[in-house]
DNA sequence: TATTGGATCGCC
DNA sequence: GCGATCCAATAG
């Protein structure tokens, strides 16, 4: 079943290990595609250096000041595409990043717009997922409570979670070490475990 | 208005 | 290891 509002209005930490093993499904007139949620991060806050959140309202971060729920959909290096979940309550910025699925429904279409066969490169990454689900900044702002992009239960849990710190934030200062970045122990997410 | 650098990726 | 490539966020 489709996950409620309230299921993102949990702490942050708490929504990114329960995303884990949960299906992120998309509906799109090309097609409709799903993948098993293998990797996600937690960003916390106006204190936390890492988060784009972290210098307060701005246009582009807008969404992640609104309620929980919703996609905050940035544009990064140019080239790529994130997607997060708004989480916690309203004027409380927080979200999770996703950033890595096992591919489930809609393998065909993710092939074609990765322009890769290899199913463990189809969404290995908060980019690559992106391309494959069709996800660009249109997606920004977008109630995960609808019907076009959401989050199942299917009912599968992992067995194991490992817990890192966040990739990518070395210039976040202590913030680089918080221990909020979550993947299925066995998957190998994206990058170095 | 001009400058800077990034929650990445894929090829060298 | 490094270039691609663009826009939001700053500073002026």
């Amino acid at each position: 079943m489709k996950l409620a509002r309230e299921f993102y209005e949990q702490p942050t930490i708490q929504v990114a290990q329960q995303l884990l093993g949960k299906c992120l499904v998309r509906v799109q007139s090309e097609g409709m595609m799903s993948g098993i949620i293998l990797e996600t991060e937690a960003y916390i806050g106006l204190d936390d250096k890492a988060s784009h959140a972290s210098r307060g309202l701005t246009r582009r971060n807008a969404v992640m000041f609104g309620p929980a729920g919703f996609a905050y959909v940035y544009m990064i290096y140019g080239m790529h595409h994130c997607l997060n979940i708004v989480t916690e309550r309203e004027a409380y910025p927080a979200a999770v990043l996703i950033r890595a699925l096992q591919p489930g429904e809609g393998v065909e279409l993710m092939r074609a717009r990765r322009r890769k066969q290899d199913i463990r490169l189809l969404a290995n990454g908060p980019g690559n997922l992106c391309q494959a689900f069709g996800i660009d900044r249109s997606v920004n702002g977008l109630d995960l409570c609808g019907g076009t992009l959401f989050v199942e239960d299917r009912g599968c849990s992992p067995a194991d979670i490992v817990v890192t710190t966040r990739v990518g934030v070395d210039y976040a200062g202590h913030w680089k070490d918080m221990p909020w970045r979550f993947y299925i122990a066995g998957h190998r997410g994206v990058s170095k475990p």
